[in-house]
DNA sequence: GCTTGACTTTGACCCTACGTCAAACCTGTA
DNA sequence: TACAGGTTTGACGTAGGGTCAAAGTCAAGC
């Protein structure tokens, strides 16, 4: 019989783990001194200590390996377990995987502008959401800013606040004409059936899809760096395994109060996408 | 300014993640009520939510992350972090593969032999050893075995309990002749610098080198089936991509007294691997 | 038999990043 | 004003031990 710590030496454990595994009743020295406490293990009871291990290390939790070693499992069960475990396995894999690569495009990124880029990008899911938008087409981004505007205004005048929700503007690549077709409008809060017009504009309900995953950033100001904003969404969506897999939409997050208010404005950028 | 529950649902995160990087001052809210204690926090602490998300994403814990938000921390600093957790997730990834290795090979083995094998390999790293022994070729184990209870009867009339620890069968394969050379004797708790005779054979003192991994295996009894625990473990170590990096040894756990015994003894196998 | 140093015991608190109650309190709408 | 639903603090739990502290034990040397 061994005391605690020659056990633990011969099998390359802590003291501590032996005494635990003994207080979880996982692994019951041969013979406990009823006077002092001292626990005394028999070398025979190493297997069984191997065997723990070797459990552990497939991942197994303790609490699921003593009816394993007590034979109260049979090894279709067992293989039913390990099929379990390949799965996890196999999905922390998956993650760890996409983590190097987000760790990998930090440093890259830190590598090429020098500093800290105070973009951050994260991945949410969109519920569906009904809207009451203005559709139009323009060129570029840059000729859509007065549309935009104007549509703000109008339907913060024709919306009551209890309706509305905030100022959204999704943009989709039009391939025919290399133009953008652009939705421009409110969430709703209280659905509404109806068109209306305001201001020279039409707004009609539509109804936003689901969006499983979504890569979002939140800036602040809309002209001048809206390259800068998309440049780092989009080589975030591409360092990190994804691609795109819908338009984008632009959530104004606080009322915005004619162009003036652009510039400061709070804008959640998002973009659906789809592990590539 | 939104309720938590409100800004929890913008950020998709729970409710109770905010009142505790409350508690911790990472996220502290915009203004809470002193009367009522409740929390109310600004869109414009979204973009500081999302930071922690990304960061916490990259695998840094929350008490890092607080110093890098504050700007109390260069650039230059941010990269090293991000290379270690770089490194961190590499080795989070090899251990992964590995464990799915594991668990593969585990459950190959359960559809093979439709059972629990009985043998569990275990990795550890073993010490310098000194030890007393002689050496012999042989053509097999089969021979081997009359040595081995020769020299462990030798060994045991020759050197007192206090001196002896174990005894040990070094088998190294001997390419030229196609032989096994063995070293059979016992690990010594005190070392011994002379050289030894007893029934004809000689006892040389010899230095077992330190093993950084060797995986390991206990069974039950010598002869009939060594054939299977070297197959489990020579199995084994393919498996989990490891390769034979030295002579096997095997450790007999408790004193085994003559030929009779061996059937019944424990004996350690460890075989010195390297990841291939 | 005594001393000494190494070992062991129990008990307690600590770790991550929250999840999950419970009891009491607050807010906004009908 | 009633009520449903949200919010507060506080406490306890998680997995697998690490790390003390105070007190008791064991074995060896003298």
């Amino acid at each position: 019989m061994f005391r605690i710590g020659e056990f633990a030496q011969i099998a390359q454990v802590s003291t501590r783990q032996l005494r635990f595994y003994d207080q979880i009743g996982l692994l019951r020295p041969g013979r406990t001194d009823p006077q002092t406490g001292y626990r005394y293990y028999a070398i025979r009871q190493l297997p069984r200590l191997n065997a723990i291990l070797a459990l552990k290390d497939l991942g197994l939790m303790l609490d699921q390996i003593a009816p394993l070693l007590d034979e109260a499992i049979s090894s279709k069960e067992l293989r039913g377990m390990l099929l379990l475990k390949q799965a996890e396995a196999e999905q922390a894999i998956r993650i760890g995987e996409q983590r190097l690569r987000h760790i990998e495009s930090r440093i890259a990124q830190i590598d090429r502008q020098g500093g800290i880029s105070g973009y951050d990008v994260v991945t949410k899911s969109l519920p569906s959401q009904p809207i009451l938008a203005t559709r139009h087409t323009v060129a570029d981004l840059e000729e859509g800013g007065p549309l935009v505007a104007a549509a703000a205004a109008a339907g913060h005048a024709a919306l009551r606040p209890s309706q509305r929700g905030n100022l959204i503007v999704v943009a989709r690549n039009n391939p025919d004409s290399d133009r953008l077709d652009l939705t421009i409008g409110y969430t709703l809060i209280r659905s509404i059936g109806r068109t209306l017009t305001a201001e020279g504009l039409t707004f009609s309900p539509e109804n936003l899809p689901a969006v499983d995953t979504a890569a979002t950033i939140v800036r602040q100001g809309t002209n001048p760096e809206s390259h800068a904003a998309f440049g780092a969404i989009g080589t975030w969506i591409e360092a990190n395994g994804y691609a795109v897999a819908g338009p984008s939409r632009e959530i104004f997050l606080e009322p915005v109060l004619g162009p003036p208010g652009f510039d400061k404005a709070l804008v959640e950028i998002q973009f659906p996408v789809t592990p590539a």
